[in-house]
DNA sequence: AACACTTACCAAAGCGCTTTGGCTACACCC
DNA sequence: GGGTGTAGCCAAAGCGCTTTGGTAAGTGTT
């Protein structure tokens, strides 16, 4: 069924009948009831192709995901990301294009998209410390959020939403500090992505607050996988002078840990004491509300998700406003796995 | 830019550039190469609405993702799935359209993709036992390929890839079984899911095959999360008659078991053994290749994704071939989380 | 030289919608 | 009763592409 016909079973122009459907005015409430009616009973929607057209939207939103630095992995926030976003989206009736990715063809991908015209706005996920997808983006001339922000470019000329990862880290690393310890590990995602460069910012930070120096031998940087927790914690406690805590940039690293701990019988939260950082992801949950497995830093990337798309949508719609910028703050969530610094052995 | 403009500016009708872009061959090659170089030149690609009215087609598949049974879960194993599918077609030059949507909103977004054209087909995640939207995208007529299978509605009429469910689970018991294992929890899916329900049918098969029954009390179904392997690993140990061994549906309930164990002081594969379902997600690898931490069956949902994708293309463009069906193997990878089961204590 | 093919191009229709710029009928106001 | 609104409808243009149904020029055949 489309326009046409709809409009010639209901003895009417199409005009009218799109005018009915789309909420103008110019059309008696009498009208448009027996048009939805009909609209209704016989399956009508407009085809989101000719609408498009016609009207030069889309009507849609893209998500360019890309594969990590290192490996081909899909880092696993975008699911819960994408979910958050999602519930804005068809709530707005917009619907959501995604491509993932291999890092080096991103540039080419945005220019494509916004070529085919087939999205009115995109959401950049996992910006660098210098990432040239936002200048690209603005010469574009397309919409488009930040999720996180790009430390080189600044954070005024585009609009972003963000965790404060930088205060996060430094609040964890304060948390330990305060519990007397002075060697922790930091496990950290790939120095060159924005939000790793914060929180390693934010451990040096509350390291020289205390009078503490950073001590490189216990930064590490990787992907942010299970094995990487797991080995690392294992080359770092085998070795001599060990740290008393790990801080991690993720629950997986975070199990990783747990592993490690598990094969040197040492035991989380007496031994040695761990932060993770917690994403709230919705099938990685930090234990129950009331019972938290890992000491965190949290925050929903879900919701940041909502938060990204309701911007977007904003944005699009009058895309004349300045920038605006959203800041959300991680709460430390107190779990099992952190206790004082265990007395040297002497 | 566009065609009309590119037309214009290279002297030629509408028509050819559009040919010559588009590989026909109606057009001599001194022509194409020039209309290709001008294109090139600046920067046109066709827009994806108006060709797509033009041609009925939209070059574009659909996903829709279902939260899970109970909650407001996105099953992790997408993310991966949608990586793999997305090089197929990004290769072919496809564009994914993204829904997540709750369970019982499903048909209907289903309903509203067909209408308003804006897919050319659809992947099918999560089938239940008795899954209502194969027989809705039967009628609506829309091409469509099944990431699993539906029990109850049988196999030969729809399209679908498949893990072998039943068998692996079947392989994994009956490892568990010649290790002297008989006491053996299962931590399943909910089994209204047609996986979950295959891997108890597995489970159970091995069980009477060595026979020994099934004993609904060492069998749970629920949200496949850290916590559910942690709180059913613990109730089950400390209470009468507990099991010596644990075969679990995801690498995450693993997790949840690994923490439950490291609380009670028991040593995993020696104490107790585990063998978990792994999906060999990017980002939650099972340890390196050479060093697997968990023994599992494995089976890579990224090459599901990829097999699926290129299915629902082909049978895009060829729509009045037979279903076909892809059933693969998982294998059963040997970790360190199984012994022999401990002689009971006298 | 007349005919049939082939090659290389083009004009225009059409995809299904929105939107511009009407037009008609009726009411209202001095 | 002429002017001014306004409410309610419509015809047709246009969005940017593909595709149908041509035409004109060139080539080969007898």
């Amino acid at each position: 069924m489309n326009l046409k016909e709809l409009s010639e079973l209901l003895g009417l122009s199409q005009t009218t009948v799109s005018r009915a459907l789309n909420g103008y005015p110019e059309v008696s409430e009498k009208t448009r009831e027996k048009v939805m009616a009909a609209a209704r009973a016989h399956n009508y929607t407009p085809n989101t192709r000719a609408r498009g057209l016609a009207t030069g939207r889309s009507n849609a939103v893209g998500h360019v995901i890309p594969l990590t630095v290192s490996h081909e992995v899909v880092n696993p926030v975008f699911a819960d990301f994408i979910a958050g976003a999602s519930e804005i989206y068809s709530r707005e009736n917009y619907d959501m294009h995604l491509s993932v990715v291999p890092n080096d063809e991103e540039a080419e991908v945005y220019r494509q998209i916004a070529l085919k015209g087939s999205v009115d706005g995109v959401i950049v996920h996992g910006p660098k410390i210098d990432d040239p997808r936002i200048a690209l983006l603005k010469e574009i001339g397309m919409p488009f959020i930040v999720h996180g922000r790009s430390g080189d470019i600044g954070e005024v000329g585009y609009s972003w939403v963000d965790m404060n990862n930088t205060r996060a880290f430094d609040m964890a690393t304060s948390y330990l500090i305060d519990l007397g310890h002075s060697r922790i590990a930091l496990l950290n995602g790939h120095e060159t992505m924005d939000f790793a460069a914060r929180r390693r910012a934010g451990y040096r930070n509350a390291l020289e607050n205390a009078g503490l120096s950073e001590d490189a031998r216990l930064c590490f940087e990787a992907e942010m996988t299970e094995d990487f927790g797991y080995s690392a914690t294992k080359s770092l406690l085998t070795s001599g002078n060990p740290p008393t805590a790990f801080l991690v940039s993720s629950i997986i690293i975070g199990f990783g840990v747990r592993r490690a701990l598990d094969e040197l019988d040492l035991k989380l939260g007496k031994d040695i004491s761990l932060i993770v950082h917690d994403d709230d992801l919705s099938y990685l949950r930090n234990g129950t509300d009331n019972a938290p497995i890992y000491t965190c830093t949290r925050s929903s990337v879900r919701n940041a998700g909502r938060i990204c798309a309701e911007m977007l949508m904003d944005q699009i719609q009058n895309p004349a406003q300045a920038p605006r910028h959203v800041l959300l703050d991680a709460e430390l969530v107190v779990g099992a796995t952190c206790g004082p610094a265990p007395a040297p052995v002497a």
